[in-house]
DNA sequence: GTCTATAATGTGATAGAC
DNA sequence: GTCTATCACATTATAGAC
């Protein structure tokens, strides 16, 4: 992508994270981007394929930080791995913040906007199967179907804590606290089946 | 409270469902109500009045349907209760489809507004409080913070859950399914404390 | 590709009659 | 308490120069 496009693009997931999808201003987004609102409209046509293209950018940033970074470390035993990649994104941190807000509004908005639904739709199924994948690991015998529900669940769990995180109504050491307890919690269950 | 008012609440919960509270318009909102804008601004002040006050509107009314119907049917078995209480959210009704939308909708906006945080940490410390309780009559023996994270949880897991089912992700029986099985993980998990 | 206007419309809020 | 009329401004989007 041309970098231009990509500086609009990184100023629009600041500014959803900081503002949300509701109070996205065009002209503000210029503003931030350091461009002029002509040349916005120019790159994405129109308002709506801002917030396409900065789902997708999202998206692909978020796998960025999921996947990368494994190769220095060494390798996680399959346990320690699952419960890394669900803590991820439960981090006071800007860039993880900037992400957990902005999908988390761009989901809210998908209720009442039909034209976000799909690339929504199979950026969470990517990463359910990603969990389930890894709740595989530590429990071999477990059968498909539960090891998919499970991971259905705990990233569930994962957008509903972190939405209380960002409203204010739950501190992030909490959150972590929880998000281990039900790891804990579904590879109970898995083991009894 | 006023007939007038409540009507408008109304009209507001069930605008808010529909088109979130970013597309809620006053004068759209005076016409789903019958009255009219000078109305409207007359007994609530401004546009954060009317959603705070149909917030609340909305908690009031799903604490009577958590709670009614109960008084005619035959007590329920305490593992049967706990699910009924949680399932009872995930129905595609148009009362509970709306509050859960509208419910969903206010959440979201907190993240950015936060006029609204305070009622709703109260709203959903209530909620949390009653599922714990709940899980402390199957599980007489678990130790109350276990307990209350398991609330914290499973509450959590239903605002993620109602999301994607009210994005279009997830079918409703799908997501009774995945409710119940975390219902089964918890327990598990408490049952070994 | 990028900018500077500016058109066109949407939206919250108020004044004043009844 | 309720309505009508309207202001003031915010916001999306486009036209046309460079």
């Amino acid at each position: 992508m041309a970098p231009r496009s990509t500086q609009i693009l990184e100023a629009a997931a600041r500014l959803i994270a900081r503002r949300g999808v509701r109070g996205l201003r065009v002209e503000e987004l210029a503003a931030e981007a350091g461009v002029s609102t002509g040349l916005i409209y120019y790159h994405f046509k129109d308002r709506t394929g801002i917030l396409r293209q900065t789902l997708e950018f999202i998206n692909d940033r978020a796998e960025r930080y999921t996947t990368g970074g494994a190769e220095d470390a060494e390798p996680l035993a399959p346990r320690e791995e699952l419960e890394a990649v669900l803590l991820l994104e439960l981090q006071d941190t800007p860039v993880v913040r900037e992400n957990s807000s902005a999908w988390g509004e761009l989901r809210a908005s998908a209720v009442f906007d039909e034209v976000l639904r799909d690339d929504l739709a199979r950026a969470t199924l990517v990463w359910v199967q990603e969990v389930a994948a890894l709740l595989g690991q530590v429990r071999p015998t477990a059968p498909a179907p539960a090891l998919a529900a499970a991971g259905e669940r705990l990233t569930a769990l994962l957008e509903g804590l972190s939405m209380r995180w960002l409203s204010g109504g739950l501190r992030i050491d909490r959150a972590r606290d929880l998000m281990r307890g039900a790891i804990d919690a579904e590879l109970a269950l898995l083991r009894e089946k």
